[in-house]
DNA sequence: TAGCCTCGAGTTCA
DNA sequence: CTCGAGGCTA
């Protein structure tokens, strides 16, 4: 061998360690030294070495974590040791249970645990020899999985070579077990791409990552940021660990990318303790995680233990209620709304995700179905978007055979209009001013909202509208007690509270008359403005839009809408008949502004307060001259913060720095 | 003109 | 509660 190949061959060598140890830093501690640019430097350099030299590469190489060709097919390999499945507890009663199980066959309480967040992705099992990652492969059924090996290569985060002391021998063959997964950063990004590719986003993280790896070119999976957390070992002979923690820690020594959050307890109750804290905690973690994983520590305690059934008895998961479930989507319905719109709907065979039971949920707008592909029948992943309101995320392919993409109809289902779409807008709409959802949902939110009638809700609404008897506001207004007790549900008494009630609601301020006229647009505070600026509405219609703009927060868009809807004869007519039958078109003093000790103060509340009801809160606030707002923002003075708040608000406002007010500090805002 | 603040509108379940 | 977008302000 000449001199040259041996100084080509150690310089080689020493860049495979060099770029081995950076992507360590980088990937694994998360941690890098050294710029991309240096690195893209000496991994180039490495290129052209076995370039040149082909006999120099090495199947460990840095350089042979992409391209390998496209592959058949998955080999089937035989795991070194089974992958058991876990068994789940879901109550505290049920980890205390399998504590006194543990305790009774060691016949000793001295037990320690281990926990860690239990990552919603890809059991993995990972083998080394002498160090050097020789093969991956998926779980499988427990015994065998596939070999996915030229894949598991792109992850950055799984180290091909163990990281060793000096002079340390690595073990003649490691068993390492882990979970790929795909960050939520990287989720989104690679939907964002989909979309702007004009494809199919994928449906949750959890599916992306298992595409991505079972993709047969590994220079797809190199493409996807997945990332790996290592949790546990299968063959582990002569290593000098005792414990599942002391492995933890020998992992993370040696290259593995070990989860920083496991923590080891000496007591189940800490365990407990840890399983309810993480549930709060998960979403400020970058993956998904669906429970915890308890192991017992000691491998001697362990392996007395054993298993049953390939489940072993010294580990748990501890699940939470799932956030996602999947069901059947039964039917899309088509509901028009007060302002026309067109909203889909999805009737899904009834489910429980996050502790309540899903049985419907919108679909928003035909782009958007079938952006996401779903169609009738379909199996389809449901989710509680922000702990609340549920979304169907996406279907679970392929579709049965025989349906059909979703179109929008082409009339409206209740009137039978010809529906229109504008250019650039998401929503299809019923153009006809007179089709009958916009008159029936405009009385249903007068009776909830504005008018606020008691005694008269959204089914009795519908029930007087099938009858005939009540088809527009004026008609509420000219309903008998004697025509509301033909109804089921109404007898004396309540149809007397119903009318009496109705009756009250005549003598709503102006605003809310001005609310209840579904002017597009105009909402809440507008509705107050304009109620404000001009007075009366004899000076409202008769003011040209640029007028109208001269109100506070209304901007051209607004005022157009606005001068429009009084342009029309129909519109002004009903006003005129609701003045006649003795509804308030002027302003009273209620909109005078409050000079008082907070005035100039803004307030956010969320969760449930013990003394008031959100509302009330807000009246006496706003008494004393504050603003009761519903989003926080940098100019919030305070947020009030009840039992079960909002998330979200909660998180803005620390993030802010807007402080925090508990019901005790409003008793107190309120006094002082 | 950008970026923040606010508003409107549509939404589910117990 | 969230989303999108109108309105306002620097």
């Amino acid at each position: 061998m000449s001199s040259k190949a041996t100084t080509v061959d150690q310089r080689a060598a020493e860049l495979r360690d060099i770029l081995d140890y950076h992507l360590y830093r980088y990937h694994v501690l998360d941690d890098p030294e050294v710029s991309d640019a240096e690195y893209d430097r000496l991994y180039d350099e490495l290129v052209a070495l076995e370039e040149a030299n082909p006999k120099l590469v090495t199947p460990d190489s840095p350089t042979q974590r992409v391209g390998a060709p496209p592959s058949e097919k998955f080999q089937k390999v035989e795991h070194l040791t089974p992958m058991g499945s876990l068994e789940k507890v879901t109550t505290d009663e049920a980890l205390e249970k399998w504590h006194e199980d543990v305790c009774k066959r060691l016949g000793t309480t001295d037990v320690a645990y281990v926990t860690e967040p239990k990552i919603d992705g890809l059991s993995i099992n990972l083998i080394y020899e002498d160090g050097v990652f020789v093969r991956g492969a998926t779980r499988g059924d427990g015994l065998r999985g596939e070999d996915v090996t030229p894949n598991l290569k792109t992850i950055k985060a799984i180290s091909m070579r163990m990281q060793l002391a000096a002079g340390e021998r690595p073990p003649p063959v490691l068993e390492v077990r882990g979970e790929v997964y795909l960050p939520l950063s990287g989720f989104n990004a690679l939907n964002e791409r989909l979309i702007a590719e004009g494809k199919k986003p994928t449906p949750n993280p959890r599916n992306a990552a298992a595409g991505s790896l079972r993709q047969k070119d590994s220079t797809i999976t190199a493409q996807r940021p997945l990332s790996i957390w290592i949790h546990g070992l299968g063959v582990r002979d002569g290593l000098p660990v005792e414990g599942h923690w002391e492995a933890l820690q020998w992992l993370r020594e040696h290259g593995f990318r070990a989860n920083p959050f496991a923590e080891r307890h000496e007591t189940v109750e800490s365990v407990a303790k840890a399983c309810r804290d993480w549930e709060r905690r998960r979403i400020e973690l970058d993956y998904e995680i669906d429970g915890i994983v308890i192991k017992v520590d000691s491998f001697d305690q362990e392996r007395r233990l054993g298993a049953l059934h390939e489940r072993p008895r010294w580990a748990r998961a501890y699940k939470w209620a799932p956030m996602t479930a999947q069901t059947t989507l039964n039917k899309i319905h088509i509901r028009v709304g007060r302002t026309g719109a067109l909203n889909p709907w999805a009737q899904l065979e009834p489910v429980e995700v996050g502790g309540v039971t899903v049985s419907q949920a919108t679909l928003h707008n035909e782009e958007d179905i079938n952006r996401k592909d779903i169609r009738e029948g379909d199996t389809v992943i449901v989710q509680r978007a922000g702990d609340v309101i549920p979304q169907v995320v996406g279907p679970v392919l392929p579709h049965k055979k025989g349906t059909k993409p979703f179109k929008m109809p082409a009339k409206c289902p209740l009137c039978g209009a010809k529906i229109v779409k504008p250019e650039g807008e998401a929503m299809h709409r019923c153009p006809n001013r007179a089709c009958p959802s916009r008159g029936l949902e405009s009385l249903i939110n007068w009776v909830q909202g504005p008018g606020d009638i008691e005694g008269v809700g959204e089914q009795s609404v519908r029930r007087l509208w099938d009858l005939g008897l009540v088809r527009s506001l004026p008609d509420l207004y000219r309903l008998t007690k004697e025509q509301l007790m033909e109804l089921e549900g109404y007898a004396d008494i309540s149809a007397t509270n119903a009318i009496e009630s109705i009756a009250a609601s005549k003598n709503v301020p102006f605003h809310r008359v001005l609310l209840g006229l579904n002017i597009p647009d105009v909402g809440w505070v507008t509705a107050q403005n304009v109620a404000r600026h001009f007075e009366n509405v004899d000076r409202l219609m008769g003011a040209s839009q640029e007028e109208i703009e001269e109100a506070e927060g209304i901007g051209p868009d607004r005022a157009e809408s606005i001068a429009e809807w009084f342009s029309d004869e129909a519109n002004r007519a009903l006003v005129d008949e609701l003045r006649s039958l003795g509804l308030r078109f002027e302003i009273g003093d209620e909109l005078k502004p409050v000079e008082g000790p907070l005035t100039g103060n803004t307030y956010v509340i969320t969760g449930t307060l013990e003394g008031y009801t959100r509302d009330e809160a807000a009246a006496e606030l706003e008494a004393k001259g504050a603003k009761v707002l519903n989003s926080v923002s940098g100019k919030t003075t305070g947020l009030i913060v009840g039992e079960e708040p909002g998330n979200s608000k909660l998180t803005k406002a620390r993030k802010l720095g807007v402080p925090l007010l508990s019901e005790q500090d409003l008793v107190e805002l309120l006094r002082g």
